[in-house]
Parts: structure tokens; C-alpha cells; sequence
DNA sequence: GCTTAAACGTTGGCCACACTAGGGT
DNA sequence: CAACCCTAGTGTGGCCAACGTTTAA
């Protein structure tokens, strides 16, 4: 689908710059310039006439930023080139079962009024533009709203905002084009529940899904037909006929970043904000929603620099609320069987203390029964004695 | 049109406990 | 190395206070 990046230019300085102003770091390729751009250059070059304006794009593996984007990781709601996906989806269980499609190529305008004139024009985000963000993702129409979110997240990081849009579309429009040796780490699940619309956010089903695989005595979770999933993901996988090769390596650096949105949360508050500090240009995140300087990327970016950036996006994308989603259906379970004063969960002996005295002894006195359950499905904590 | 208060809606914290992971013995 | 014990951490739902927003006077 897109060519591996073949020319490192030296030493890896993680961004790549700009290929016409070579000062900003190049955020969407250009198939038919065979061009790293940044989001202004982008904008002005394929802006300029009609036949630019096709030019199709994609964005830059947000992991690296040095190759094009091959694939879409729903779960991290990342574009990564093919080498990135590998590493980062062979890494550990979790990182394999994330979702990825592949990433779609970005054609049309994706600034400046005629873009946003052009309602089914897949958008950008890459967004170094006055007002920091103008694009939208996707083939499909986008709704106000989503549209909103989408500026929060292009703030955050314009290829990222480009994947979450997909979160409230439920699912980019191409295919899945995962095989070869996909399965070892590929999220049928996700896929399953992507493609039923059932959810309206990967991450919701990351949060739903991602640990049940690995078998726990007590908690249970919904149960997935996966084997029709995997009939219906190997023939997507035929019919497109693509290729996906996961090398085994797992770099240092990877395994950090391989790190599953649940395990995004664990890292300390202050190994974040201690790498956030040393860097000099604000990286963009949270923070940068109040810099004022939105979708500015730094020239050149450390590995501890990349990695803070990547934790703190997975850290807000983590914060992120949509529905509530039960993991654990038996901790669900007990949690509505468990006893309850003004909606708290409480002791039992002093839920049965609390019932005998408010319920027993006045309503049995008024009413001669004895029973006085106010929570039907926890009776037996609450039947008076 | 502006101000104020009331009504309404949203959000996050609290609580107990079953259960798991991980470390120690 | 396996088995066991212990501790810390996680997830769960309903209620409510604290807000923020909207509406009416």
C-alpha cells in the first residue's frame, strides 16, 4: 500500500522535516510528490491548483514520523507506518488484539474555505493553519459535534484527531487488509465489535475487551463469536489481497510505546510532566491546548521526548468518557447485589443494621410483615430478621 | 437589554467488596 | 520450582453535592 520509508537521511531525528520549507516537521506524504510535507507547505502546495488538489496523502506514522502511514490502530487511535504496527502490535497480548485498518488516502483540499466547502472531501487535520486545526478525517460526512471533538483532538495531535474521529463513525470506510501473520496479534474482537456498530469507540472496546482474552477465574466478560470473526477478517484479507509482515523485534523504545491504552494509565503523573518540562517546544498534548501554538511539532524530537508525547496522548485519550462500558460483568454483578445506604456501597452488617432499624422495626410494626427488601436484587442482605 | 434567581442538566466522588497480580516465605 | 499467604490495586452502581447552563421573572 505505501512504500516503507526507504530514506532515513542519516540518523533518525524522529521527525522528519518538512521536504519544501525544511523547518517544520512533515506531517502527511504526498504519493504523487513523493513528498514529506508539514501542514502549511501541504496546504499551500495542493491547494494551489485542482490537479494538486487530488494529490492523494496520507499521514505520517505518528510513531516514528519519518514513513508514510500504512495502517490505522483504532485502539490507540494512531496511523503508524508498517515497521511502527509491526513493533508496536507484536510487542505484548494486549497491543495485538488492537484493531487496525488501513489508513485511507487523503485526496482534496484540506485547507482553506474550498476545503471545507466540499462536505465529502476527505479531510486533513494536520492543521498548521491560524486557528490550529481546520480538518476532519474520513471519506464519510462528519457531524458538528464530531467535528468538535475533532478540533480538541487536532489540537492534541493531528494524526491522532484523523483516527478519532473514526471512534464516533464507528469505523474508517476501507476495509481491513490485515494477513499473513496478523493474527498473532490482531484484535478480531475489536474488529467484531467495530463492524456491529455496537460501539461507538474503539477505546470502549479496548476498555471492554482487552484483558478478558487472558482467562480469569472470577470475573467474566461478554462472550465473542470469535471464530466467525476470524472467518470474516481472513476474507477481507483475501479479497484485498494485502500483506503484513510483523517482525518479531521489539526495540526498547517500542515496548513503551507498544503499551496498551490500559497500560498508558499506570505511568506516574510525574515521569510525564518530568519529560514534558525537559523539553524545550511544548510537545503536543493537554498542554498544548492552552499554548496557543496548537500542531506545532518540534523540528526534532527525543526518544524520551517521543515517548512522553505518545503516554501523555494515551493518557488523555484514556480520560476520554463515553459510555459506560463493563468489563467485568461478574464485578457488575456484585456490585448491583451489593447493599447500599444513599447509594453508597455499604457494610452489610451495617446495611442490616440500618434495615432493621428503619424498615422492621416501623413498617413490621405498621404492617405485621417482616420482609422489607428495597433492593429486589439483593434480598437476601436486607431480609429482616 | 440587563440582572437575578430558580430550574435543570452534567460531572465526579464516595462507598464495600470480590477478585487479581505480584511479592515474599 | 511449586505452593501458599499476604497486600495492594482494580472495578462495579446508585446517590448526591458541586458545579455549569438555561430559562423565567
Amino acid at each position: 500500500m505505501l512504500k516503507q520509508e526507504s530514506d532515513s537521511g542519516g540518523g533518525n531525528k524522529w521527525a522528519r522535516v518538512c521536504d519544501t520549507c525544511r523547518s517544520a516537521a512533515c506531517t502527511v506524504y504526498c504519493r504523487a510528490d513523493s513528498a514529506y510535507l508539514c501542514g502549511g507547505c501541504d496546504a499551500r502546495v495542493h491547494a494551489a491548483n485542482r490537479v494538486a488538489s487530488r494529490h492523494e496523502r496520507v499521514w505520517v506514522c505518528e510513531a516514528c514520523e519519518r514513513s508514510p502511514a500504512a495502517f490505522l490502530c483504532k485502539a490507540d487511535a494512531a496511523s503508524l507506518c508498517t515497521a511502527c504496527d509491526a513493533d508496536i502490535h507484536s510487542a505484548n497480548p494486549l497491543a495485538r488484539r488492537h484493531q487496525r485498518v488501513p489508513i485511507l488516502p487523503i485526496s482534496g483540499c484540506l485547507y482553506g474555505p474550498s476545503a471545507a466547502d466540499r462536505g465529502g472531501v476527505v479531510m486533513g487535520s494536520t492543521g498548521v493553519t491560524d486557528d490550529g486545526f481546520m480538518g476532519q478525517e474520513g471519506a464519510e460526512t462528519i457531524g458538528e459535534e464530531d467535528e468538535e471533538e475533532a478540533a480538541s483532538w487536532l489540537l492534541l495531535n493531528p494524526v491522532n484527531n484523523n483516527n478519532n474521529n473514526n471512534h464516533h463513525h464507528h469505523h474508517q470506510t476501507n476495509g481491513f487488509l490485515f494477513g499473513g501473520e496478523v493474527d498473532e496479534y490482531l484484535n478480531l474482537v475489536e474488529y467484531n465489535s467495530c463492524t456491529d456498530n455496537q460501539f461507538s469507540d474503539q477505546y470502549q472496546q479496548q476498555q471492554h475487551y482487552s484483558v478478558p482474552r487472558k482467562s480469569y477465574g472470577g470475573d467474566s466478560v461478554v462472550p465473542v463469536a470469535k471464530d466467525q470473526l476470524l472467518q470474516q477478517q481472513q476474507q477481507l484479507n483475501f479479497q484485498l489481497g494485502m500483506e503484513y509482515e510483523s517482525p518479531k523485534t521489539a526495540y526498547s523504545y517500542n515496548e513503551s510505546v507498544s503499551m496498551s491504552s490500559l497500560d498508558a494509565g499506570i505511568v506516574p503523573e510525574s515521569t510525564m510532566s518530568d519529560i514534558s518540562i525537559s523539553h524545550s517546544g511544548s510537545p503536543r498534548g493537554t498542554m498544548d491546548l492552552f499554548s496557543g501554538t496548537p500542531n506545532q511539532i518540534p523540528p526534532q524530537l527525543s526518544p524520551m521526548d517521543r515517548e512522553a508525547r505518545v503516554l501523555r496522548y494515551r493518557e488523555k485519550k484514556k480520560n476520554r468518557k463515553f459510555e459506560k462500558t463493563i468489563r467485568y460483568a461478574s464485578r457488575k454483578a456484585y456490585a448491583e447485589a451489593r447493599p447500599r445506604i444513599k447509594g453508597r456501597f455499604a457494610k452489610r452488617a451495617e446495611v442490616e443494621l440500618e434495615v432493621d432499624r428503619m424498615f422492621c422495626s416501623s413498617i413490621t410494626a405498621e404492617t405485621g410483615y417482616g420482609i422489607v427488601p428495597f433492593h429486589s436484587k439483593c434480598s437476601d442482605t436486607f431480609r429482616c430478621r
